[in-house]
DNA sequence: TTGTATGCGTTATCAC
DNA sequence: GTGATAACGCATACAA
């Protein structure tokens, strides 16, 4: 039992105690083989009497090359599509012995680069990001180093480097033709910033998607800058009170449909509205939202999957595209109207 | 630039490279006072032609201590309670320029023991500890040796410690008054283990506030064992088709919440009985369900701040208590019917 | 203003 | 089977 201010008892401790050398220590508590029972059973009892704790710092330092430890950089760790990622990639760490160190850079390059400079330092065993529009070649030192670099969400510019998205165009595709098959030809397009890479994504294929369908001039329908729910709703409640109001709204991620939503029930007619969001959420299925789906806790795993193989620079950059899937539920089959 | 197979630059090196000594070295590269402005410049120079990067694992260890990591233990970091308290203590930690491990035990006490092991392996400076069912007095030694340890949401067991929880029974007082003053008497709770301490105090203050109000016997309308919305959904149900259904439900958390909407969707005449959630959630406004909030945001800053403050073993352990507030949105004013 | 020497607590190499 | 001894990369008294 350690007092404070006393030092922790070390594994020189331990072998000091058990009587042998600290190698041998070593191997016992590292479960190692070619240790007399005898031996192995004194330094047991002398670890435990002395209750010690390996020192996983200085276990990582002595190994020398990565410590046990994989970095996340998310956008934001309380987004529900965030944590789902952290979850995912905190499962294949565990299943590596490793630990996940996550933060938020708040789709802010400049604080972006700074978590990426301090999650090198700790010499972590990879690192997963989804990248905020910046710059990563700087990044280009680090793979040739060896460290496995990932990027989730979003392809990183400048630099090649492994990917995990998921198949925007696919899933934009199948929201517009549903709605089209319903019927509705005034389809609007709400989303967030055009710095966002998946933004461009998905809003090139609206507008490639309407023009198929031989809705032309779709231009007219797209609305950006909604990062929030409240802009998304705004933006959402303008459209229907515009002189050329859509039959059909599609939300280009969670908040802006969760802003839609809100603006549908305040609008007069609003109900009648058809509704299709991209990113399923909690109770969507209560609310009957029709959505664009996809498995972000699998494009975790599969982004630290990657993150955890060691990297071979001369081997290609690999890309990882996820499918998506459009769930049904309702606010996507109404007819419409007006 | 490195490549790979190369070893990475050390501070050993840049000082080589820059003709002074290793003090020196480290002395510009940590900002430190009392260079000439020459040296730094020939320091900083061959840092960067070097592509040096400080290595924070040997840093931790020569400093002695704590490494500057913070641990979190959490129940399940994909569920939006556990993100919220991330985020908040997240925030904290880089305040103290330390960064978050964030770990799952998935409510399972060995591994809860286990991923504490760890990360006191780790020597992380502080520990978040969101307890599962078990004991806790194996810490006593690690709390004693001045590694602040804090439980948020729910206390240990067997272990005197700072923690911060939210006023439950004000809650749920709060809550049952509420519905009561709608008239309702035949009010049911739902909630989750009887192993959880949440459960167990929004029980315990249920029967409390029934008994107060004169609604004797309301055991009878206490049903647990919902871990999840699906497990809740289908209490809910079994309770509208019994021989006495409810004209209210007192959710107790918000995978119950979750659970308890669909089934009143399900039911006929479901849209009459009233609902109160214990826990907001995205979308509450929407749903238009009555909740009894908190900021669980802020709790786990206040728990952040208490783990990054040395621990005092001869002070008295803190107890931090959020407010809860109720939202009325719609469900939890109902009248009864029936 | 600059440098020397030692320590941090492991792992790993090799010899015994 | 077991044990000296040297890394690992940096920090820090202490000296110059």
């Amino acid at each position: 039992m350690s007092v404070q201010g006393a030092r922790r008892p070390t594994l020189a401790g331990v072998a000091e105690r058990a009587g042998v050398s600290l190698k041998t220590a070593s191997r016992v508590l590292n479960g190692e083989p070619n240790v007399a029972e005898a031996t192995r059973e004194r330094v047991r009892a002398a670890a435990t009497a002395l209750g010690f704790r390996r020192n996983a710092v200085a276990a990582d330092l002595a190994r020398g090359g990565a410590s046990r430890l994989l970095g996340f950089i998310s956008g934001d760790i309380a987004n529900p599509f965030y944590s789902a990622l952290a979850s995912g990639i905190e499962r294949v760490a565990r299943d590596n012995d490793m630990h996940l160190i996550t933060t938020s850079c708040e789709e802010d390059p400049e604080r972006e680069r700074l978590l990426t400079e301090e999650l090198l330092e700790r010499r972590v065993g990879g690192l997963v990001v989804t990248p905020a529009t910046g710059d990563h070649a700087l990044l280009a030192g680090e793979l040739a180093a060896g460290t496995p670099v990932v990027f989730v969400d979003r392809p990183a510019s400048g630099l090649e480097a492994d990917t995990v998205v998921i198949d925007n165009r696919g899933g934009i595709r199948a929201a517009v033709r549903h709605l089209s098959d319903h019927g509705h030809r005034r389809i609007a397009f709400v989303g967030d910033n055009p710095e966002v890479w998946t933004f461009r994504e998905r809003q090139a294929a609206f507008l490639a998607v309407m023009a198929e369908l031989g809705n032309e001039g779709a231009e007219r329908w797209v609305r950006s800058g909604a990062h929030d729910a409240g802009e998304a709703r705004s933006l959402v409640a303008a459209l229907l009170e515009g002189p050329e109001p859509p039959t059909a709204v599609l939300a280009e991620n969670n908040r802006v449909t969760a802003g839609a939503l809100r603006a549908l029930g305040d609008a007069p007619g609003g109900e009648d509205v058809a509704l299709v969001g991209f990113d399923d959420f909690d109770l969507a299925d209560v609310l009957g939202v029709t959505v664009v789906s996809y498995d972000a806790v699998e494009m975790g795993r599969r982004a630290a999957e990657l993150a955890t193989t060691p990297h071979d620079p001369s081997a290609p950059a690999r890309t990882v595209t996820l499918e998506t899937r459009l769930i049904p539920r309702g606010t996507g089959e109404r007819p419409p109207r007006g």
